[in-house]
Parts: C-alpha cells; sequence; structure tokens
DNA sequence: CTTGAAAAGAACTGCCT
DNA sequence: AGGCAGTTCTTTTCAAG
C-alpha cells in the first residue's frame, strides 16, 4: 500500500472530475510549481495508484437508452461452471460489466440496450441461454450518481 | 441521437481502453491524418457522446481492499424520502455509486473499505442509519472485468 | 521543494483539395 | 469530409538555488 500526503490527494480528487487538466492548471490549484505537479502525477502512475485514463461516454448520446443491472444466480458452481460463464458473458457486446460476487448472486451483470424492446431480445437470446444461468434477477437504471470515494 | 461511422466507432473503442493516446497516434492506427483524427475527437466531444476523461484509480494500492454492492429498499417511499435519501448517502465518502434503480431494490451502492472490520463500521454506523432506510443486501466484490461496450 | 530554460511532442488553426 | 503546413501549448527533462 502505498503512503500519500494532503496534496497526492487534493491532485487525485482533481484528476478524478476531470482528467484532462494539465499539471500547470493543477499545480496552481493546489500551490505547486508544474514540475513538482507533474513529478507527483508521474509517481502516482508508476506506483499504480493511478492505473490508466478512461474515456466517459455518454450511453444515450450513443443511442442506448436503457441500463439494466442483473444479478445472476449460476445453477451449477463448479470452477469449470465458473470460466464457461465469463467466457460466454464476455462474447455480448451490450454487458459493460462482469462482477463476480459473493453473497444472494454469483454475478451481476450491467447491460445496455438500445430500448426495452432491444434489452428483451439480449436478454432472452443472450443472457438467459449464458452456460449455468439459473435465477436472474434485474433492476433498470433510472438515475446514476458517480462520487469521488475516499481517496 | 448522434451518427456514427466506422471510424468513430474504432476512436472511441481504442480511446475507451486508454485515453491518454495521441490524435496522431490514433489515427496511424485508423488510416487518418493527426488534424483529421484531433477533428472527429472535438466533434465526439462537442456532442456529447465522449462525457469526459476520468482516472481509472487503483482502490487496492490506495488502501481500499474491500468493495461491496449494497442493494437497498427503501421503507417509505414518497418524492420527499427519495430526495432525503440522496442528500445523506451523498454525505458519506465511503460510497462511490448512487444508482438509482427499478425492480427488488430501490438504490444500488459500491461502497469501499479498507478491510471487512472497516466495512461493518460504515454499514452499522453510516449506511443502517440513512433516512427511510428498509432491507439491505449485500454482495461482496470479488473480481471485475469492464468491457467496451457496443459502441 | 523552487525557478528558468530548452527540446520534443501534442494540440490547435488556416488554407487548400 | 480529408491533407499539409505552421503556430501555440503542454509535456518532459535538465541545471542551478
Amino acid at each position: 500500500m502505498i503512503e500519500l500526503d494532503d496534496i497526492d490527494r487534493a491532485l487525485l480528487r482533481a484528476l478524478s472530475q476531470d482528467a484532462t487538466q494539465s499539471a500547470g492548471a493543477l499545480g496552481r490549484e493546489v500551490g505547486l510549481s508544474q514540475p513538482a505537479t507533474w513529478r507527483r502525477i508521474k509517481r502516482l502512475t508508476d506506483n499504480g495508484v493511478i492505473a490508466g485514463r478512461r474515456l466517459d461516454l455518454d450511453r444515450e448520446a450513443l443511442g442506448f437508452g436503457v441500463a439494466v443491472f442483473l444479478g445472476v444466480k449460476l445453477a451449477t458452481k463448479g470452477r469449470v461452471s465458473l470460466e464457461d460463464f465469463e467466457r460466454a458473458v464476455s462474447a455480448i457486446p451490450e454487458v459493460q460489466t462482469v462482477e463476480h460476487v459473493l453473497g444472494m448472486y454469483d454475478y451481476r451483470l450491467r447491460v445496455v440496450a438500445r430500448d426495452i424492446a432491444d434489452f428483451e431480445r439480449v436478454l432472452r437470446r443472450r443472457i438467459m441461454t449464458l452456460p449455468g444461468v439459473g435465477d436472474v434477477e434485474a433492476n433498470v437504471l433510472l438515475s446514476e450518481e458517480r462520487r469521488p470515494g475516499p481517496i
């Protein structure tokens, strides 16, 4: 585990919101010079604390108006069936995240679709035919807020 | 809804994986010049298709080894209680995402903690005391895979 | 840590096909 | 739409305090 001071935390918080900011602009906010800020960001990246920079795409602008969370219970849960399930689910383009979890379900999937009719197609033809699928529970996303987290 | 061609889709797919790539490097991959690639990325950003660029932080490197998904049912669901709940939950730093959903639960929360003992503290002192909370279900994250989605 | 500077590269602009 | 050429800005590295 890596030790961070308050300035590192401020930089991570600022960059979590908008990763396009330059080292110079960030430095002005936290009271540091451009090279000092740049070195801190480089250290955090080399450390692995910053794992990468990803695009944030607007689902709706892309025509995918529906996002649904599925809780999936497997009928048979050997090591082989977990791998079979994961391989098969990774081939469905509508699946955005695959979370292997412990609790009431075995997997949580985030699935996007153009509309409810499109979602029904994905559910019936793609999800329900996955190897080993038992119970499936669905929650339709109404709205979502992402927060900085406890950096 | 915005119309995209195959080149736009290829650019979005590449940038979703790693948003640090330069317009020049991306252009070489898709067979376009640097300015043409840059203008496409700018158009996608002005369009709102690209909503922003965010840091991808390594939870574990930051000392948060535990992530738990909570399904929350509210006991009372008037308009006021939804707002009360959302305001209160937004004040908990350990909550990374707040998803208002339709189905078996009313909200899905992604909560991170340093370890299971820390998670118990958050659950008992922060989550269970939220206004209007009824049933709470938990799923502990074992592993997670993010996929490009149906761009 | 700072300032200042320099080189490389990426972002951005204007013009032309 | 796209390419080319040029300008501006950021990144990246260095030296010196």
